[in-house]
RNA sequence: UGGGGCGUCGUCAAGUGGCUAAGACACAGGAUUUUGAUUCCUGCAUUCGGAGGUUCGAGUCCUCCCGCCCCAGCCA
C-alpha cells in the first residue's frame, strides 16, 4: 500500500491533547444494531473506532445495540461479526450486547422513578406526539405526569409483569416539555413490546428505548470516547442528563459526519428495499455497497481500509467520489493480482501462414509489479480470438489497434498483420485473415520497426470457457440518496448495472482459478464465491482498468 | 418565528494568530511502457460563504449577514 501519511483528524488530535494532561486507556466501541448488514459507511466507523484503539494502544468493544426485538435477528449478529473480521479487525473478548444490560437498565429506570424523574404515561402514541409540540412551539405536560412515585413504581412493575397491552403505557423521563431540544421533552424510556428477543427470549415484555440504553451502555463499559454520527448531536444533552441523574461514569461523546458516496445509497432502509423488491440478488449482491457485497465483488479489505483512511473524519456533511474507492481498489490489486488473458467478445483470427496443428507454449509474465511472481506458459496456435473492439475496419487516426493492412502485437506472442476481413451475409465482421511474422516470437521485432498496439488473445483450441459478469453503478443519478433530487429511487436504477457474458474465453491456466486476477487490458476480476460451482465458473469484474482510450473516443 | 451543527480547489480534507494555504482523488498536458495499465514529471485556491472589525500580522479572534444539513418514532 502507498505510504501516504494518514491525515490527522479532530478526534485524534483531541485524544492526543487529553493524553498530554492525563494517563488513561483509550476505550472505544463499535455499536451496530443487528437489524441489517454492514455497509461501507459502517466501515468508516469501524476503522475509526478500532483504528483509534489500535493507534493509542487502547481497546475497542463490539457491542450490539439490540433493544428492538421486532427488527433484530441472530443472523445479523453473525453476519456483522463475519464482516468485521473480514475487514481486518479483532475485538478479542470484548463482545457485548445491550441486552446484557436489561436488568441494570431496569434498575436505572427504578432509580429515576424514585427520584421523581420518570413517570408512567397512559397517553396513546398519537397523543404523545400531539403533546410534544412542534419545532417552534413548546409541548404540554401529560395529564399523567404528576403520578406519585409509589403509583409509578407499581405501574412500572405491572408493565414489566405483562399486565398491559402493547402501546397502553410507557415510562417517560420527566424533564421539560418546553425545551427547544425535542429530545428533552419527556422522552419515552420504556415501551411494551410482547416480542421474543433473539437473546433474552420471552424474559421481557418491556424494552428500553435506544436513547435510554446507548449512553448507559457506554458508561457501563467505561467507554472513554463515544463516537457517533452527527444526527446524535442533539441527543447528547439527554444522555448527559441520564448520566448525571444516575450519577454514573460519564463517557464523552464526539460526533462526526457519516459517509456519503455518490452513485450509491447507504440507507439501511433503502438497501433493504432493493433486496426485498428484487432489484438486486441479495444483501451480498456484488453491486451492493455492503461489506458482504464488496467482499463478493472482490474488493480487498485492505483497499477499503485505505479508503477509510483517505476520506478523513470531519463534521461537515460531504459526499465522497466513488472514484476514490475504485482508486484504492486498483492500487491494491495492481500490486497483488496475477495477470492473465481473457477475451470477452471474441473475434476469430486465422493466421494463414502459421502451420496447422502447431502449438507453441509462450512465456507470459505473471505480474510485472512483482518480479517474484514468475511466469507461466500460454498455448498459441493458428486460430486465436481477439477482442472485437480491438479491430476497426475504418479506424480513426489515433486508433492503434488492428485494422486492414495494419500490424499489431499479440502480447507475449507474435506481431500479426491483417490481410483480409471476412463478413457474413449481414455485413458483420466474423473473421480476420492475418499473417504472423515468425521473426517476432514473444513480441519483439528483429528489424526494430515499431508496433504500437498490443492486444490480448486466446488460442481457440485451448480456450477455457466461463461466465463473466460486468458491473457498473446501481444508479444512474449521482445522488440517488437525495430525496429532493431523486424522489423515485426505482426510476434511477441503472438497467445496465449488470451485464452477463455467458461464454467468455479464458486462458487455460484459469481452470483452477482462485482469488483475484487482472484480465489484461480489461480490468480486475475474481471468482464469484456464490455462483461458481464445480466445473462452472463465474467471474465478477471487480473494477475496470483506467482507460484513457475510452476517454479519448468519448470526446 | 425553537434547538443543534456545518461552510477551505470539481470531490474529500489538513490547517488550533506569523515562513509562498498540506495531501489525496478527479481533471489537463508530457515522458517511459510488449497492458492506451502501471510508473514518472508538470499544471490545477493571490485566497478560505459574504461584509465589517480587532491586530504589526486573520482561513484561524469578534460582530452582523447569507447558505446548507439534522431534530416533532412507543426506530436506531
Amino acid at each position: 500500500m502507498s505510504e501516504v501519511e494518514t491525515p490527522s483528524n479532530f478526534i485524534q488530535n483531541k485524544i492526543d491533547q487529553e493524553l498530554k494532561s492525563a494517563k488513561f486507556t483509550v476505550h472505544t466501541r463499535f455499536p451496530p444494531e443487528p437489524n441489517g448488514h454492514l455497509h461501507i459507511g459502517h466501515a468508516k466507523s469501524i476503522c475509526l473506532n478500532f483504528g483509534l484503539a489500535n493507534q493509542f494502544s487502547g481497546i475497542c468493544n463490539l457491542r450490539f445495540d439490540d433493544t428492538n426485538p421486532n427488527k433484530e435477528d441472530m443472523k445479523y449478529v453473525k453476519a456483522i461479526q463475519e464482516d468485521i473480521k473480514w475487514l481486518g479487525f479483532d475485538w478479542g473478548n470484548q463482545i457485548f450486547y445491550a441486552s446484557d444490560y436489561f436488568n441494570q437498565l431496569f434498575e436505572f429506570a427504578i432509580q429515576l422513578i424514585n427520584k421523581g424523574k420518570a413517570y408512567v404515561d397512559d397517553l396513546t402514541p398519537e397523543q404523545i406526539r400531539e403533546y410534544r409540540g412542534t419545532l417552534s412551539e413548546p409541548g404540554e405536560n401529560s395529564p399523567y405526569r404528576d403520578r406519585t412515585v409509589e403509583e409509578n413504581l407499581v405501574l412500572f412493575q405491572k408493565m414489566k409483569a405483562g399486565e398491559f397491552a402493547e402501546g397502553k403505557k410507557v415510562l417517560r423521563a420527566k424533564i421539560d416539555m418546553s425545551l427547544g431540544n425535542l429530545n428533552m421533552r419527556d422522552p419515552v424510556l420504556y415501551r411494551i413490546l410482547k416480542a421474543t428477543h433473539h437473546r433474552t427470549g420471552n424474559k421481557w415484555c418491556i424494552y428500553p428505548m435506544y436513547d435510554f440504553t446507548h449512553g448507559q451502555s457506554d458508561s457501563i463499559e467505561k467507554i472513554t470516547h463515544s463516537l457517533c454520527t452527527l444526527e446524535f448531536e442533539d441527543h447528547r444533552p439527554l444522555y448527559n442528563w441520564f448520566l448525571d441523574e444516575l450519577e454514573i461514569y460519564h463517557p464523552q461523546q464526539i460526533e462526526f459526519a457519516r459517509l456519503s458516496l455518490n452513485y450509491t445509497i447507504l440507507s439501511k432502509r433503502k438497501l433493504l428495499q432493493l433486496v426485498e423488491e428484487g432489484h438486486v440478488g441479495d444483501w451480498d449482491d456484488p453491486r451492493m455497497p455492503t461489506l458482504s457485497g464488496m467482499r463478493r465483488r472482490g474488493y480487498p479489505p485492505e483497499a477499503i481500509r485505505e479508503f477509510c483512511e483517505r476520506i478523513g473524519i470531519s463534521k461537515s456533511n460531504s459526499t465522497v467520489d466513488f472514484a476514490l474507492l475504485e482508486h484504492c481498489v486498483r492500487e491494491n490489486l495492481n500490486q497483488t493480482a496475477t495477470r492473465v488473458m481473457a477475451v470477452l467478445r471474441p473475434l476469430k483470427v486465422v493466421l494463414m501462414n502459421y502451420p496447422e496443428g502447431q502449438v507453441e507454449e509462450m512465456d507470459a509474465v505473471n505480474n510485472p509489479e512483482d518480479p517474484d511472481a514468475g511466469t507461466r506458459k500460454m498455448p498459441f496456435s493458428r486460430i486465436v480470438y481477439i477482442e472485437q473492439e480491438d479491430f476497426m475496419e475504418d479506424p480513426p487516426k489515433k486508433f492503434f489497434r488492428l485494422g486492414p493492412g495494419r500490424e499489431v502485437r499479440l502480447k507475449h506472442a507474435y506481431v500479426i498483420k491483417c490481410e483480409e476481413v471476412i463478413k457474413n451475409e449481414l455485413g458483420e465482421i466474423v473473421e480476420l485473415r492475418c499473417t504472423y511474422d515468425p521473426e517476432t516470437r514473444s513480441g519483439s521485432t528483429q528489424d526494430g520497426r515499431k508496433v504500437k498496439g498490443t492486444l490480448h488473445w486466446i488460442s481457440a483450441d485451448h480456450a477455457h470457457k466461463a461466465e463473466v459478469r460486468l458491473y457498473s453503478h446501481l444508479f444512474k443519478h449521482a445522488n440517488p440518496g437525495d430525496e429532493k433530487e431523486c424522489p423515485d429511487l426505482k426510476a434511477t436504477l441503472n438497467p445496465d448495472s449488470l451485464e452477463i457474458i455467458e461464454e467468455a474465453l479464458l486462458e487455460p491456466s484459469l481452470k483452477n482459478a482462485k482469488g483475484s486476477y487482472q484480465f489484461l487490458r480489461l480490468g480486475y476480476f475474481c471468482v464469484d464465491s456464490q455462483k461458481s460451482s464445480y466445473g462452472s465458473q463465474v467471474f465478477n469484474r471487480i473494477v475496470t482498468l483506467r482507460d484513457t482510450w475510452a476517454k479519448i473516443i468519448k470526446k
